[in-house]
DNA sequence: TTTTCACTGGGCAATCTGTCCAGTGATAGG
DNA sequence: CCTATCACTGGACAGATTGCCCAGTGAAAA
């Protein structure tokens, strides 16, 4: 899928996201058209989805993350989804196999406001059931680098 | 934390990454220095982390994911810690209150790869039991925009 | 053998960046 | 009421980068 060039230029552009192509092409030792070219294909191909920030919400007032496993009610997904969508402090929402039917992580601006969010998740009357996890700790933040170099050598 | 400029950059750069300074200044209606000063102080605030190429796992030959809630012996949370951080499957994880002690975003190649990653996982001493949820489908993917609005907004 | 493809190395104009500066208006402190 | 501070404006400058073009080369595929 990507070959070893791929890899470090993605490596690169995740640990230096401000330098340009040409300090990029300059690093991996390739001409300028080459790391351009490689650049478009892996946006082209989905790769590479985005440059957007990464914003950390403890820094824009909400420090608490959660959580929550919920509990559908039978043909209620879709809507569902489109209520936990429109909910601002649910930063993304999966579909599972297993206990629960859905898992969202949460974010709050305190302890006590992670219960005013929760009660706006589940006060719909798609949900049966919600079961949350506050995290404490993130001893591994999200990250792609370790799978991309691992991807990029088989 | 944030005021509506703030907001109303973030969101700018977000649904546009690849615009420079300049432009973005000219779309918000205030100097460059303006701009160039409010995104200097978001990142010197740790408001934005970075702009990491934002890759999808599915693109590079992973296109399962799931979430495991572990189950820690006493006293092991750091030897696991280095262990999960060490196997490249492992997009994140976090330490938990609620049943299980620990939550980690897995990827696979596929459904058969997920098992291999799983017994890596908990093939280690100071796991006592794990629980997987695999992700089939994802309504709502990580977002930050609609959270930065409200807290731009207050 | 011929075609195709990725890469090299170069050049060009247009644009953007980093870095200055002086002037202005609002706010907070005295 | 006066003054210092601060953020913002609008402008300038040289240097770097970008988007785009080109011809030539080597390897792999047809």
């Amino acid at each position: 899928m990507i070959d070893h060039l791929d890899g470090r230029l993605l490596e690169l552009l995740a640990l230096e996201p401000r330098i340009g192509i040409l300090e990029a092409s300059r690093r991996l030792g390739v001409a300028r058209g080459t790391a351009q070219a490689r650049l478009d294909r892996l946006q082209s191909n989905g790769v590479i989805r985005g440059f957007g920030p990464d914003v950390d919400p403890a820094a824009i007032g909400y420090p608490v993350t959660a959580f929550a496993t919920l509990e559908i009610k039978q043909g209620q997904g879709a809507s569902v989804r489109s209520h936990l969508a429109g909910v601002p402090e649910v930063l993304e929402l999966h579909t599972t196999t297993g206990h629960g039917d859905m898992l969202c992580r949460l974010v709050a601006r305190s302890n006590a406001d992670l219960q005013r969010v929760i009660d706006r998740v589940v006060g719909f009357d798609g949900i049966v059931r919600a079961s949350t996890a506050i995290v404490m700790e993130n001893p591994v933040p999200l990250r792609i680098i370790p799978l991309v170099k691992q991807a990029s050598e088989d």
